[in-house]
DNA sequence: AGACTTTCCCAAACCGCTTTGAGAACCCGG
DNA sequence: CCGGGTTCTCAAAGCGGTTTGGGAAAGTCT
């Protein structure tokens, strides 16, 4: 059943269908019911391809995935489509996904721009130094930064959380707590949220004229297994950190059965702060004893992101947006004074 | 740039043009190179939508999801679709992937397939009544499950691990082992995979002449506390199992934490064995001990699915693919004797 | 050389929708 | 009853590709 046929069955031209069903005030209120009524009677749905052909939008965001993903795609990402997912879907817009292949993601971009594939799309996991910016704005393709590049926040749209003052506030409380000897488990630092996190927490240090020790601290994948590693590592190093920041809750199980093994208790021998990214998998306030954390969903950004790049797509010359979230800092029973 | 300014450009005709770059006979060697270049130089790509209006192929999967998900998306899709999305990326495919909204599943797919959207969908998770198996029949629209019906195999194509098998397996070792009260921390039993590994454990209990029991048995969410509350519930059950199967390697990590807590050593005080979809950031191995799992990639099936697919696609009248993976099981350290 | 292929290229139709520009039908006040 | 608005409807022209059905040019065979 396409519009022709629906036109021939209703005895009306192609047009007034088209109007009717698309709201369109030159149709009478009468007519446009009954081709409304016809319509789904039938079953009547437009072909997405002529649709988009003839409007020339593409009702579609793009995510791509570069192909030398070490692991695959983050867990973390889940959780942040699905909350974009459903604005889409909300506002009739199809989702995009691109995974590794030859085509390196700039060139995927190049081809979504110039075949018009999609409206826009989101940058993921920026790095440092991150040439997918620039390509983006020469291409004049609509897209929105989920975080930021190190050393320049203006010129491009992004979402950010502010994980330099979310780490510099953890580190500040283990401090405050009377800790000086304070490790680090870290994402890999050529992503800027980690970096931003290694920043805070180094400041944090520095404040209180502490010195930073590469021996207590870590860099790298976000893995349960990395988390039992690098933990033992770090609480065998010489002179023995008494807190802990952990930057993802999938390094904290590992590092939670670390500790367990090396028979030091959570809240009293070590204090552990982690980042709870609110995966609903792996619970931080489920865990015993709870644990104190710098909390923020990426559900929640994974919808924003997404509201913010269609209003972005809607009006182009618009303000740019900028989003900067604090992080709350949810003290639970993983933190406590440093033993003397 | 698009086909008909090349052509000006290139002085050839749309047609020329146009077979020059699909491969067809029709077009000289040294015309197609001249074109290809050209095309290449000028940074010509031609336009999704037009191009699948043509030829009436959408060149797209769709990936949905139920909007009453109760938690999200589940984490192993990342891998499951990573896997898929590589497969499709190769095939000049794109992932489109539907979350949530007021339509259900169902209108989703009518929608598919009438308006063309896709040339075919992937169906995850099937329940053990599934309806979508016969709504999608009589679209005609191509899919593959992955999974199957409880109930029936024939009729629908399917690509499925052996779940049945693989806990009735791994129930086996331990009663060999001489366990006789072994517990089954489970994903939900309105989901067939889930069903099916109930149904093996229950078979092998069966075969000892061993009893089921709802106390030291839990079906629901694989969510890391899960797996530590049910833990904690079954192994303070009067008649504590000496044996435990888990589902996944999420439940796993709060089974590990509950056990540690409850002062039992893994290994000896209670054996465990658990399910591994070879989830990158969640390594059983690397746990201590190592753990002893039934083991299948979640993302080699995720790959297997879309080029099965992909067959049906091309030639949908072709044998109906129905392939049941055996399931490895991996003798490691969290395996052995029952304590007398 | 003439007939018959083969090779290369083209104009035009088509995919199914949106949108423009204009015509027919109706209503109004003067 | 007639001119000027409204209101409703339509035919036709895109959107940017693919595909069909030939036609011209070149090559092959008697």
């Amino acid at each position: 059943m396409n519009l022709k046929e629906l036109a021939r069955h209703l005895k009306l031209s192609q047009t007034t269908i088209s109007r009717a069903l698309n709201g369109y005030p030159e149709v009478s209120e009468p007519t446009r019911k009954r081709v409304a009524e016809e319509a789904s009677r039938l079953g009547y749905r437009p072909n997405t391809h002529a649709r988009r052909l003839a409007t020339g939008r593409a009702h579609a965001i793009g995510y791509v995935f570069p192909s030398d993903r070490t692991v695959s795609i983050d867990p973390l990402f889940s959780d942040f489509i699905a909350g974009a997912a459903d604005v889409y879907t909300a506002q009739g817009f199809e989702t995009l996904l691109h995974v590794g292949g030859q085509e390196d993601e700039m060139s995927v971009y190049r081809r979504y721009a110039e075949g018009g594939a999609v409206d826009g799309v989101v940058v993921q996991a920026p790095h440092v130094d991150d040439a997918r910016i620039n390509l983006l704005n020469d291409l004049k393709l609509p897209y929105l930064v989920h975080g930021r590049l190190d050393d320049r926040e203006t010129g491009y749209p992004w979402l950010d959380i502010d994980n330099s003052g979310a780490f510099w506030r953890a580190t500040k409380l283990l401090t405050d707590l009377g800790h000086s000897r304070i490790g680090l488990l870290n994402g890999q630092e050529n992503l800027t949220f980690a970096l931003h996190r290694r920043k805070g927490y180094e400041r944090a240090l520095g404040d209180k004229g502490l010195s930073i020790d590469a021996a207590i601290m870590f860099s790298g994948l976000m893995t349960e297994e990395n988390g039992y590693r690098q933990t033992k590592r770090i609480m065998q190093a010489s002179l023995r950190p008494t807190g802990l920041l952990i930057s993802s809750m999938l390094l904290v199980s590992g590092a939670m059965r670390a500790l367990h093994e090396l028979g030091l208790e959570i809240g009293r021998d070590v204090s552990l702060i982690a980042h709870d990214d609110g995966l609903p998998f792996l619970n931080a306030e489920g865990l015993v004893p709870a644990l104190t954390t710098t909390t923020s969903s990426i559900r929640a950004a994974g919808s924003r992101v997404a509201e913010l790049l269609l209003k972005r797509i809607e009006n182009p010359d618009g303000e740019m947006p900028q989003e900067l979230w604090t992080v709350d800092l949810i003290v639970r029973g993983s933190t406590g004074p440093a033993l003397k």
